[in-house]
DNA sequence: AGCACGCCGACT
DNA sequence: GTCGGCGTGCTC
């Protein structure tokens, strides 16, 4: 009987979501084991195709005909665990994605592997050939294997993979086939001393021109040295021909040594402080309470009550019992600070994994975590999926934060997941907030989280005082501009009195559309059903969904009038308006379009800090994680902007950035303020958010989500269906909502729609929803299969987001 | 998703 | 008789 392995073959197609049988080879059997990458020939042109080994079994159903081989092993070990493997599994069950989709959201970027088909004529032929493959013929010859890729490209997409094929079974031609993977093991060129016996007799009798070479040939042997020829050159100021020379001679061998790209390269250290009372107090209670039993806890604590200090003392504490723990924060946090923070504390067992890192410096850290050299994880959402060894501890800072939350498929949740492991490994789970989302309060609240509270700022500092300004008095009162009287003011006495300030809005560019005055004429993207965005840097209009640019015009693209008018405010504006009443303020705007560049967060970020600016203009980028003690007053300009949105979450997402803005003000050791601009100012969460009291919104805002049906009381399961043919997705989404006919009237389920999305159109695809709300779970099976019924061999795509953030 | 097979119309 | 278009079905 044959060893048989049960395979996911590399392909994200819905069709090909299942484990394929194959043979293990007599060779590979000590070697293969469960969670390994493998290469096996796949369909009928036996393609090399990498897979990994879901499990090893005695025999097969499969008749043993259709069964083939693997070829080989991609790496030397188990990419995996076990561990990891049962986590593929539940990504797969709860997001509803495929096997293959939900492994590649485990293991790092880059490292799937690619087939190279390098091919050659046979020699000596023995048949005749036909005319038909003389083109082909032309381009190769019996002597070298040439790149298959390089024929295409002359062919210009003309030639097919089956005539090649054919060529090869007729016996023609000879196909080498060759796996490699993008980002690879990064090596440098050392020189080292072989043959000791060798050098040493050369050092104790070396011939008169060649006494250079003999005296530092001894210092590396006796430093034990393992450098690069620059690096030796440096070191025994010599020139590169004395390190040849050696080599040449055989006294020095060049060979490769395996690195890992450092990404962050500065070094820090960040001294243990004392804990506040409120603080050890937050921590005995965790302490014991996952002695007692209890795994996850909700750390509620106002901004600026210090829960980094309690996340590094229970690193510590973990990391004393030689266990592994990952610390979770929003991308836009990840700022220096942070990982300064850990490293400063930790040093070398520290990773870092955030958006920033090349493939290569990603795929580096995920090798040190997987070998054991690091032990703790700083990163953002992806860095849940670290294959950390131990791991008993996963913090998640600011846990209400929606980058937490994946936009691409699977469209996980980092909390879930996190939730996952520590069940798996009866570890701890800490999700820190000022404001936690509805899901984390409510299970707290009722009891299946452990809930901590801190309402202090450390030293007792006050949270700041926050006032809301009625937006439609200022306009009945004759000011149009972009600030109120009071936040105009109060950004000149700051200036005045040499503290910073914060401009909050959460959009960017210049103005939201433009419009002509003649016409009414719209400037709207042509890919997109949204308007265009002026940015007033480059004079140009922008469509911030798909990056199409157009120059602004300078009359009216439809009846050629002059008069055009700006609508709508974004950063870009707010700066130049600041500009133009305060000029000898210095202004820094932090938001997508001046962080573009590498490096240029930082840079901002410490200018900011060291006092060079007086104001900061951002979008969401500065609303958290970052601590600037010079900072008295904050504005937010536009605080109703998403309020108004069709979305069930639109007031709690309000709440939650009014919050987080806020808490930049007042960190130092002077009082904070903030100025809220609104044309809601009677709403709820604006109101609520201003006395920074999160229970009271909280227990108003749960009672409608109770009514109205929403989460955390149920489930939702979005289905997106996109297609660039607007008739055929209209026609299909029709049809569907009346194969769904029976689900209606049920009680467990809810279908809504469908209807078009809220941006009807994004890169010419048209777009279209169908909500179902309640126990998705039951019905998933069936909804899967009548959409793919219905949907297979058309134009719509179609996919699914489990309780998604946003429902427009 | 690819790729092969097969059936049909256009053309030497 | 044969080349190539695309509809259909399979991949261990």
């Amino acid at each position: 009987m044959f060893k048989i392995a049960s395979i996911i073959i590399n392909n994200s197609a819905k069709e090909m979501d299942r484990e394929f049988d194959y043979i293990i080879p007599d060779e590979l059997e000590e070697l293969i084991r469960s969670g390994m990458r493998v290469i096996v020939p796949f369909g009928s042109s036996n393609k090399y195709t990498e897979g990994y080994v879901m499990k090893i079994k005695q025999g097969t159903e499969l008749t043993h005909y259709k069964l083939k081989k693997i070829i080989d092993v991609a790496d030397k070990d188990v990419i995996l665990t076990e561990e990891l493997i049962e986590l593929a599994y539940f990504i797969k069950n709860k997001y509803y994605c495929t096997m293959w989709d939900a492994i590649q959201t485990i293991v790092p970027a880059g490292i799937s592997l690619k087939e190279n088909i390098y091919i050659k004529l046979k020699a000596p032929l023995s048949i005749k050939i036909p005319d038909k493959y003389n083109e082909i013929l032309s381009c190769i010859d019996d002597k070298k294997y040439v790149d298959i890729s390089v024929i295409e490209k002359n062919f210009n997409k003309k030639l097919k993979r089956s005539i090649i094929f054919n060529m090869e079974r007729e016996g023609i031609i000879e196909l080498k086939r060759k796996m490699d993977q993008k980002v690879k093991e990064k090596t440098l060129d050392i020189y080292v001393p072989l043959e000791v016996e060798k050098c040493n007799e050369f050092i104790q009798n070396p011939p008169p021109r060649y006494r250079k070479q003999a005296e530092i040939l001894k210092q590396i042997i006796d430093n034990k040295d393992e450098h690069t020829i620059t690096e030796l050159c440096r070191k025994y100021k010599c020139t590169p021909g004395v390190i040849k020379g050696l080599e040449g001679k055989g006294l020095l061998v060049k060979i490769k040594k395996e690195i890992y790209r450092e990404p962050v390269k500065d070094e820090h250290v960040y001294p243990k402080v004392e804990l506040t009372l409120d603080q050890k107090k937050a921590l005995t209670a965790i302490i014991e309470g996952y002695k007692n039993g209890i795994n996850t806890f909700l750390l509620h604590g106002v901004t600026g009550c210090g829960k980094t200090e309690i996340y590094l003392n229970l690193v510590e504490k973990f990391l004393k019992h030689g266990y592994g723990a990952i610390v979770l924060v929003p991308e836009i946090a990840l700022t220096p600070q942070t990982v300064e923070r850990f490293k400063g504390r930790f040093g070398e067992v520290v990773a870092v994994l955030h958006s920033r890192l090349s493939n290569g410096e990603r795929f580096d850290e995920w090798r040190k975590i997987k070998s054991g050299e690091v032990k703790v994880v700083v990163g953002a959402r992806s860095a849940v999926f670290a294959p950390v060894n131990n791991l008993k501890l996963i913090i998640i800072d600011e846990e209400h934060e929606y980058s937490y939350k994946s936009e691409m498929t699977p469209k996980y949740h980092t909390r879930e997941i996190a939730e996952f492991r520590i069940k798996q490994n009866q570890g701890l789970l800490i999700l820190g907030s000022a404001t936690p989302s509805f899901e984390s309060y409510y299970n707290a609240k009722s009891g299946a989280y452990g809930l901590v509270e801190i309402t202090r700022r450390v030293d007792n500092k006050n949270l700041p005082e926050v006032r809301i300004v009625d937006m439609r008095e200022e306009l009945k009162a004759g000011n149009r501009s972009i600030f109120s009287v009071e936040l105009f003011d109060s950004i000149k006495e700051n200036l005045n009195r040499g503290h910073q300030t914060i401009l909050f809005l959460n959009r960017r560019g210049y103005s939201t559309f433009v419009s002509c005055r003649a016409c009414g004429y719209v400037s709207k993207c042509p890919h997109c059903d949204v308007s265009l965005t002026y940015h007033s840097s480059n004079n140009k209009l922008i469509c911030h969904y798909c990056g199409f640019e157009s120059k602004m015009h300078q009359v009216c693209p439809n009846c050629e009038s002059k008069y055009i008018k700006y609508f709508g405010t974004g950063t870009e504006r707010i700066e130049s308006e600041i500009k133009k009443y305060f000029p000898n303020a210095r202004v820094l705007r932090m938001d997508m379009d001046t962080t573009r560049k590498k490096g240029e967060h930082e840079r901002i970020y410490n200018e900011f800090k060291n006092n060079n600016a007086d104001i900061l203009v951002g979008t969401q980028m500065i609303s958290k994680g970052m601590d600037f003690k010079n900072v008295t007053l904050v504005g937010i300009l536009a605080a109703d902007m998403i309020l108004n949105l069709p979305d069930f979450r639109s007031s709690e997402r309000t709440f939650q950035l009014i919050t987080q803005v806020s808490g930049r003000a007042g960190r130092g050791d002077k009082a904070g303020r903030v100025i809220v601009q609104t044309y809601d100012p009677e709403h709820y969460s604006i109101i609520y958010a201003s006395k920074h009291d999160y229970v009271n919104f909280y227990n108003r805002e749960i009672q409608i989500r109770k009514m109205l049906n929403h989460p955390p009381f149920t489930d939702i399961l979005y289905v997106l269906l996109t297609s660039p043919k607007e008739d055929e997705l209209i026609k299909a989404c029709m049809e569907l909502k009346d194969e769904f006919r029976y689900l209606y009237g049920r009680k467990d389920i809810e279908i809504l729609g469908p209807v078009p999305n809220h941006i009807s159109k994004i890169k010419n695809n048209y777009r279209w929803h169908i909500i179902f709300k309640g126990e998705i779970h039951k019905y998933y099976e069936i909804i899967n299969e009548t959409a793919s019924k219905k949907l297979a061999g058309t134009s719509i795509n179609f996919s699914f987001d489990v309780n998604p953030y946003s429902m427009i």
